[in-house]
RNA sequence: GGGCCGGUAGCUCAGUGGUAGAGCACGUGACUUUUAAUCAUGUGGUCGAGGGUUCGAUCCCCUCCCGGCCCA
């Protein structure tokens, strides 16, 4: 029989001689009066005497993380998932029945104390137990205690295991309830409303990305899962909110990475009358206002890098940035009207080494060279701005410059982490766009924008003015909470099955 | 999809072409202030899966599975 087969066995074999005390062994409730972390919080700094003078009552519980175990006393170690706090049982302090449960505990087992504080000969704040009540079993041994669990497969497979052993995982989730917060609260301040919209699309709209595919039966209809809310909330905006955000998942059915999973969560949110300007001042607001809130700072580690994410925040013009990188790297003069010209973008994207594909024009092989040449290199929040048109089907061009729209992306840690522009909010360009979309579309290129007939009757109704931007939450949360991995800011990431 | 790396006890990890190792965990005994408790002693293995080479494979070769990092 394995080693675990045999720890399963005995663990049974001490929840039948619980159960044989009388003890009810999967009890309903159990009333406290502290969580563990309560107590830390509270007592961690009070010294010994002012615990006797004003002798604290509590009632706790957790579950058994360490057992130091005499011959008539041990020593438990209780968590909460977020901090621990040791317990002294002693035979003479318990009843009877109290210490033959003690007996029969295994580690990682649930249970609840009753006691009062005190500090040991060593000065740890302890419970000194006078009532022992058993919560729930533990059968199966847990990783190592001093170790932890460092496999990362199993840290994902097995999220509990993780968050039961390695504190520090409980820490990032604790940075992602507080950012997520923090925006909502930053947001509805300022008079946006949080909605929510539909998550399964008959069109997969509002991004450039493939989708995964479902079927409603009883109407016999192909949905998508959304790749953004993008279309939904502008026509929330045609509908007068006049300022409308929602924090959800997004599905993309591509590759995965350290800085992609399938599902992830995005904030979007619209602002009638603002444009691109606008929304990057917002940005440096609502960025630095969330890190402080969340982690309290806007200065933290990233890796190797130290981020400051206070305003203002670096700005670069996509073309201009991209030829003075190309520039240098190739010693010779490479100006931003070059990248407008298709083939001189195609030219330059060669004599770097960047493969460009054959529908592509000169504003996507523009982007492309900026991506290749700058992405990591954009530690510090940069906003990148003024892309070409032919890679924004959504964004509403820039009066002086048809070939640009007003849109940036700001990047962070050397990814993308917000998308913003002004939208474009013109009927008849939007389906020229859609139009020149579906020719990508029919060249195979599989991420191109669909045709949304109903978007554009929308549209045609009167879109205001408006200024929209998407922030990847998770990506968001790497940051602050110094994760080099998506997989790590999320609690369950996409694996494959194991068997 | 390509390259590199990994998968050995419940966990963290060594290891070797010839009987499979350590620490923690677990069992037994001792111990009423320890904190990686200690001391003594013992149990525990599909060496990711399948195939091949070999007298003999956890080790060498091939295929596959799972994961990580980098690239596209």
């Amino acid at each position: 029989m394995s080693n675990e087969a045999v720890q399963t066995e005995q663990r049974r074999a001490n929840l039948a001689a619980i159960q044989a005390l009388g003890v009810e062994i999967y009890p309903h409730e159990f009333a406290t009066t502290h969580t563990v972390s309560a107590l830390v919080d509270t007592y961690d700094e009070t010294p010994g005497e002012a615990l006797e003078a004003t002798r604290v009552e509590t009632v706790t519980a957790g579950r058994i993380l360490g057992v130091r175990s005499f011959g008539k006393a041990a020593f438990l170690v209780l968590s909460d998932g977020r901090q621990r706090l040791q317990v002294y049982l002693r035979k003479d302090a318990l009843e009877a029945r109290d210490y033959d449960l003690l007996r029969l505990l295994d580690m990682g087992d649930w249970v609840g104390v009753r006691g009062h504080l005190f500090r040991t000969k060593t000065n740890e704040l302890s419970v000194w137990v006078s009532g022992l009540t058993f919560l729930s079993k533990c059968l199966v041994p847990l990783p190592e205690k001093w170790h932890g669990l460092s496999d990362v497969e199993t840290r994902y497979r097995q999220r509990y295991l993780d968050l039961v052993v390695n504190p520090d995982t409980r820490r990032v989730f604790e940075v992602r309830s507080r950012t997520v917060a923090a925006i909502r609260t930053f947001l509805t301040s300022r008079g946006f409303l949080e909605v929510e919209t539909p998550m399964m699309q008959p069109i997969a709209g509002g991004a450039l990305a493939r989708p995964f595919v479902t079927h409603h039966n009883a109407l016999d209809m192909t949905l998508f899962l959304r790749i953004a809310p993008e279309l939904y909330l502008k026509r929330l905006t045609v509908g007068g909110m006049e300022r409308v955000f929602e924090i959800n998942r997004n599905f993309r059915n591509e590759g995965i990475s350290t800085q992609h999973n399938p599902e992830f969560t995005m904030l979007e949110f619209y602002w009638a009358y603002v444009n691109y300007q606008t929304l990057m001042a917002f940005t440096e607001d609502l960025l630095s206002t969330v890190a402080r809130e969340a982690i309290g700072t806007d200065e933290f580690p990233f890796g190797e890098h130290t981020i400051t994410m206070r305003a203002p925040f670096r700005r670069l013009s996509l073309r201009e940035a991209a030829a003075a990188e190309a520039s240098r790297k190739l010693g010779q003069t490479i100006t931003a009207a070059m990248l407008r010209d298709r083939d001189a973008a195609a030219g330059v994207a060669a004599a770097l080494g960047i493969e460009v594909h054959a529908g592509s024009g000169a504003g996507r092989i523009a982007t492309e060279i900026f991506e290749a040449l700058w992405e990591d290199q954009l530690m510090q929040p940069t906003f990148v701005y003024d892309f070409p048109t032919e890679v924004s089907p959504l964004s509403k061009q820039r009066a002086d410059d048809p070939d640009t729209v007003e849109r940036f992306e700001l990047y962070i840690g050397g990814f993308e982490v917000a998308n913003a522009f002004s939208e474009l909010n013109d009927p008849d360009e939007q389906r020229r766009r859609f139009e020149h979309q579906l020719q990508g579309r029919a060249h195979g290129d599989l991420e191109a924008h669909a045709m949304d007939e109903d978007y554009i009757r929308a549209l045609e109704y009167g879109l205001p003015p408006t200024g929209g931007e998407g922030i990847g939450i998770d990506r968001l949360v790497m940051l602050l909470s110094n994760s080099l991995s998506i997989r790590d800011v999320i609690l369950f990431p996409l694996m494959r099955p194991r068997d």
